[in-house]
Formats: structure tokens, sequence, C-alpha cells
DNA sequence: CGTCGATCTGGCACGTTGTGCCAAGAAGTC
DNA sequence: GACTTCTTGGCACAACGTGCCAGATCGACG
């Protein structure tokens, strides 16, 4: 069940991006219901579980059709992926545009720790989404296919960084071992009840596994 | 979609498993039966694509009603897990065994690169169902499925292995880190034309990310 | 051997999921 | 304002996955 998220065809000239400046406002639009969904679909869920909420009433709770919502996701469990995805998203932004003669470990580890660190409320609110919604094993899956995302996406970004030469399998490995480490250190959060921030927390964690790991792994890219 | 699997309850006293020898007869052949429905739906996934394979198709080619086909895989996808987790379940079987003496990251790596050495015509046949079911985008949550269950038996055994004060994180994060990449290792291998054995071979490449790995991680349980 | 209890099986009904199709409305361009 | 492009919701529909029930089958025991 791959997550097609109803891509809309931005190749027509009427919705075409300016420019200059932000995406269209049809575009910011769209984006801004589907975070209405998201947050809809995690409150139903996290209340009442998600094979007890059915896509129908996340709909109109959402204020929208049913065949809207397939549209916006794909598969029901998906709709909460926004939710989970944000912090993935966030840490290979950090990434990308960290300085380019930092060394890949240290960019590695401070990016994913400054990308658990919340920097608004609505990062602090998508932790806790994380936390409630990781109870239901029937999130497994969105929450696996988060990461895969992850990994791809980091697995670009690396590959940029690295030397040209560099093996695929190593990035592959780096990438997956990354999203791995900070995965875990989610879950673990997730499983206490320690606060957002201070030890214990996602941050905190998260900094122990990328240290632990990028101690081994040979990314001897950068300075 | 939880596998559930639709987990008999093997407590009554009538099919009470016998004190000596394997499994019931009864038990043996609803084995036979999964693996015979996993080989079934893997031939006509491979051949013809999940999407527009219905579960349908695979229970009367199997010989079974539709319903009979649920009660062994509660989910369509999920009929070609016991193929892809073989490997992942001789890994932890043999790392169980391997000697208490052995450094644990030799024994992880020596366990995993057995694990993924056909040992018999069996073995190799499941090697090439992943090769061809990994082409199939529809099958990516089953095999993030079946590697978070390796991860959560990896761990389990993990847990024995260490030393009493283990860090809990520290695990998790071994367990993680290694079940990623042997997942990366089969996915290129996958995603290559390498044959079974010699090089660009499972073991080869899951040796390599396993040294890659090891060398970093601070497994410092066992000798 | 035959009885008994537990399990397996298949058929049916049913709610839910997810998609194709189409006409009406809204947004952006000229 | 005319035109194009996209979004929306309603309808129909195949497929999914489960509860329920009656019949067959298995294993234990006397």
């Amino acid at each position: 069940m791959p997550y097609r998220h109803a891509a809309p065809k931005w190749q027509g000239a009427a919705y075409a991006e300016p420019v200059t400046g932000r995406p269209t406002l049809t575009q910011r639009r769209r984006e801004a219901t589907r975070l209405d969904i998201a947050r809809t679909a995690a409150a139903l869920f996290a209340e009442r579980g998600v094979e007890e909420t059915t896509a129908e009433e996340i709909a109109l709770a959402a204020g929208i059709s049913l065949r809207t919502f397939y549209r916006y996701f794909s598969v029901k469990e998906g709709a909460v992926a926004p939710l989970l995805a944000a912090g993935g998203q966030r840490w290979v932004d950090l990434l990308a545009e960290s300085p380019a003669d930092l060394p890949l470990r240290e960019a590695l580890e401070r990016s994913a720790v400054a990308s658990l660190t919340p920097a608004d409320d609505a990062a602090v609110e998508a932790m806790h989404w994380t936390r409630s919604l990781l109870r239901d094993p029937r999130l497994d899956g969105t929450w696996q296919r988060v990461h895969a995302g992850s990994e791809e996406r980091l697995r670009t970004v690396l590959a940029v960084r690295c030397p040209d030469g560099a093996d695929p399998l190593e990035i592959r490995l780096a990438a997956a071992a990354a999203t791995a480490a900070i995965r875990v250190a989610l879950e673990q959060w997730a499983a206490s009840d320690a606060p957002v921030t201070g030890p214990g927390s996602p941050q905190d964690l998260g900094g122990r596994c990328m240290r632990e790991l990028t101690a081994g792994l040979r990314l001897t890219a950068g300075g």
C-alpha cells in the first residue's frame, strides 16, 4: 500500500510556481488542509484507536468528503504521516544546509540533535502526537514508512556530500544506520515518560545514539 | 494492519505438544500449508504483481478457500513473509547458539554472514524470491515488517548475552543498526544481478556492512 | 473400536477500504 | 469575461478483512 499521496500535477501552465517567493496560494491552502486532516486524524486515532476510527469519520471531522480524504492520503493510516515525518524532513534539510567543511559525522550528529530539539510549539506538539500514536500497533507500518522516506532522502544528501568515488553500499549503510538511530531514540523516548527536553529527551537519546554510531562509521568525507 | 497470523491456541489439552520430539502432526501440516501458500503467493506476485493478484486467486491456486487464507495471513501482502523472514530467523537462531565466550561483535558478524550463506536449495530459492519480490513497491511494508520482527528478536538475544547492567538504549541501537545493515546488504544485492555466492553476494555485502558497523558499536560484552 | 472435546475448514453476510468516473465549482491566466 | 486547469463530492464498484455458524477432521482416552 504505497503512499501515492494523490500527487497533483503541477505541470500545467495555470498553477505554475512563481519564480519569486513561495508556492502559490492554492498550493499553500492544500498543504494547510493536509495538516488539518493530519491533526484531526491524530486526535481521533489517539482518542479511540486506529481500528475503531473510520476514514469517513476523519473526513467528516475535518470538514471534507470521504472522496477528498483519499485524494490527500491514499491510505487511512497514512493520514498522520505529515506529523511523524516533520522531524525527519527538518533533519535532512539541516544537513543539506550545514557547512561543507564540517566533517560529515559531525554534521550528521549536529543536524540530528537539532532536528530533535523542538524549535516551536508545532514541533513540541508533533512530538507529543508521536508518543501517542506510537502506542497503536496499527501505525507501525506508517512509522516504518516514514523512516524509509527519511532514509532515502538522507541517502541523497549524503551522496552529494561524499567524494565522487564513494561506495554506494557505504552511503546506503550510513543512511540506514543513522535513520535507525533516530528511530530508536524516538521509540525509547516515546516508551518513557521523559519530557521533550532535558535528560531522556529525544535530543539526548538521539545524540547518544548518533555518537555511538558515528564513532565507527567510516564517514571520512569533509574537513 | 498487524500481522496477527491467526495464532492458534495450543493451550487445549487435545493438541498438546508431546514432551519428546517435534510438534504434532497437525502443527506440522499447518506449517507446511503456510509455506505452500507463501510459495504460491510469491509466484503470483512475481508473475503479475501484487496489485493485480487477489487474495482469492492465491487461495484458489493454493487449494484452499478465501476464508482459510485469511486464517493463515491476516493481510494479503503478508503471505510472502515466511519466505522473506526465513533468513532473519536463522540469524538470531545462530547467534543464540554461538559460543558465549566469543566477542559479541564477532558473533554478530559471523552469524549474520552464515545466515546470508544459503545452506540448502530452499535457502537459495528464498533468496531468489526475495529479489523478485523486492521489485514490487507494494511489498515494502511487508519487507519493513519482517525486519522489524528480526530486530525485536535480535534485541532479545542481545539482552541475554549482554552484561546485566547493559544500557537498553545501546541494545536497541545495536539490534536496529545490525538489522539495518543486513537489510541494506540484501536490498543492494537484490538491485544488482550478482549471484547468491561470490563477490557482490549477500554474504559478501552483509559481511562488509557488519564489519563497518561493529568496528564502531560499543559491543564490549563477551571475551 | 467408538465417544468426546478441541481444532480446522469453507461458506455466507457484512462493514470498510480504496479507486474510477463524471459533473459542478473555484482558482489562475490571458 | 472567456478559457484552462485544478479541486471537490457524489456514486458505483471490486477487493479487503472479519464475525459467525455448521460440518469435517484430528487427537486423546477408555
